[in-house]
DNA sequence: TTGTACGCGTTATCAA
DNA sequence: TTGATAACGCGTACAA
């Protein structure tokens, strides 16, 4: 209960003035050893915890961030990080930070290069970066690293050891989630796909790591200690995977009804990304027992999910990505905090009846 | 950017002094009615925001908040918001705010009117309560309202116009959707039953929400436009509700036994409460066709689920509404926000899969 | 009705 | 290597 420890308390305990207490505390150097000892035994005793309302008050600086992601205009997904990143900055404003939002088409390679650049060259205290295209992103990494500029990974898990934090969602996890979520309360045997959609597999990690936690899902049904279930043998179950184009091809159509009309055990899809919504009208024309099951909380998702097209959305909480993302900078930089190179946000499993939460939260 | 405006800077262009810009700002009176409007006039078009940190500094007042909720040594579930109450304390130490905690035993209501009471002899600038006890709460309601003690209802939803706020689950929904998770997938007919266990019903309105939206859930499916779903005729489904005593009682064993053996369609069972973990033992002896569905992520829940006994879990996320309840209080007393009157925390959807995400979050 | 001056806990800049 | 002192922006007595 005793009133809250100041510089000045330790000062007089120890016999000198706030500002060498101030340079211990900072290690800024200039001070004889035995006084340091001294000030930092009596920091001890009294258990003082700095006032960072004081201290920002009284450091009077300003920080400059950088926040590096695809445009939230070109495609649905990116207006939540942007609100996320947004709603972080508006907090933080008081505490001397600005932010400047670079956004980059994720179609191109190019615009992504000039959008880092753009950032870099700006020179920020900081930057959180949505890194889409693993090659091209490694470059800035060792870049921002020589100049000594702490940077934060969002949305895309890039192994980075240098990176200050990574803030997402776990994939690999997410697949395996899915899989659940289609196979789940399904007493027959069948057939389960998960489908990419207008995705270069190759540079993007993470639709990789939802596969294998798809197909791992399954394996592990195998397993003989699984619990009081009554599923039918794992070898029963058959996992596909397909291919789509973008949806304005005509071989979307083309592959997809193929798919429908062959396999007649069919049980059950899972999207990679958030384009559920661009599969589910074929589904409302075919036998409804497929399960649809995606990612996100688009307003055309949503649609589908209460039409009863889509069963589950997985939600990666993309809003809180942005916000936890732009505060893990703060962290760092403001209010020297420990934090914590891994966070995985939850993995939210949406349906109709519990979806009210999730919107506009 | 411009440099923040400061109050000085809306002194200077006012022609007055910092101190008639304070009143001003502050509606202390004492001002002239021209130089005011000139003050605000100047305000607006400098677009003026107070500097909340220089401001809680500058003011060093100190807020003494209480808490009043069950003891969380009695029931393991009160650990969650007692967490969530305390991390947002150390928060928000830093301006001026320091809590107590009143803890009453959640089985005798002479516990809850003792420790209500002695929360309110020590004049707290502000208040949050988990109102287990309907009509016991409201005679402390009125007198908070009297001493204008802005108080906070979180857990236990208790309509009062008068409180600044609710924060917590929405019951009647969690029990809807609790429906779903026990029907979901499920194709031939058969009988849902939930579950209450030790529960005084009249005096607790959140139980009987939660049976309301789970038997509604139900009815709904009767609706002709219910999308492409293969489900039987509702009128199928047999809905029955059956009360349990404490586990320790003989009657619980007795009671429980007959409902598993006498009802050869059971489909599910769905726990009103956090206790779903003292059903999960019976039904390891049972056709492990019955589904299992309850609340809260308890150790004990946690275990059966990872076992398999639990199909889902419904997370009321105990802890930030410890949280954010706190916070709602700070909001009002120190910040000057509007404070929502009704905070509604997401339902999460906990199966095995997607555990490691909400505990020690 | 208005203005002045000091304090809040910390940082930063000088002299000493 | 130290210590005194002016900021930082705002609240609040108290004086005018």
């Amino acid at each position: 209960m005793a009133k809250n420890v100041r510089i000045k308390d330790i000062a007089a305990k120890a016999n000198v003035s706030v500002g060498t207490v101030d340079r211990v505390l900072h290690n800024r150097g200039r001070v004889a050893e035995d006084v340091r000892q001294k000030v930092l035994l009596m920091m001890k005793e009294l258990e003082y915890e700095p006032n960072m309302i004081a201290r920002t008050l009284g450091a009077n600086r300003t920080y400059r961030l950088a926040a590096i992601q695809p445009n939230h205009t070109l495609d649905p997904y990116w207006q939540a990080p942007w609100d996320g990143i947004h709603k972080a900055a508006r907090e933080l404003q008081q505490y001397g930070i600005t932010l400047t939002v670079y956004s980059y088409d994720m179609t191109r390679v190019d615009s992504f290069l000039e959008q880092a650049e753009l950032a870099t060259q700006s020179e920020p205290h900081g930057i959180l970066i949505a890194p889409l295209f693993y090659r091209e992103s490694l470059p800035f990494f060792k870049q921002w690293q020589q100049q000594q500029i702490p940077y934060v990974l969002f949305n895309s898990y890039i192994t980075d050891i240098e990176a200050v934090s990574y803030v997402g969602q776990d994939s690999y996890q997410s697949g395996f989630l899915a899989g659940k979520l289609l196979q789940f309360g399904q007493a027959q045997a069948g057939t389960f796909a998960i489908a990419h959609i207008a995705e270069d597999i190759a540079n993007s990690v993470h639709i990789t790591q939802k596969e294998r936690g798809f197909r791992d899902y399954f394996a592990q049904l195998a397993a003989p200690q699984n619990g009081p279930n009554k599923t039918p043998a794992p070898s029963l179950y058959t996992i596909l995977s397909i291919d789509l184009p973008h949806s304005r091809e005509p071989s979307f159509a083309q592959k997809l009804t193929h798919l429908l009309e062959q396999e007649k055990e069919l049980l059950g899809i899972f999207v990679s990304t958030s384009k559920a919504y661009e599969i589910a009208p074929y589904l409302t024309q075919h036998p409804s027992t497929i399960r649809l099951v995606g990612y996100d909380l688009l307003e055309e998702n949503i649609h589908f999910l209460n039409e009863g097209t889509i069963a589950f959305l997985i939600n990666q909480n993309p809003k809180e990505q942005g916000y936890y993302g732009l505060y893990a900078l703060a962290d760092q930089l403001v209010f020297k905090k420990e934090v914590a190179a891994l966070k995985y946000l939850p993995l939210d499993v949406i349906a109709k009846e519990n979806l009210q939460y999730y919107v506009e939260k």
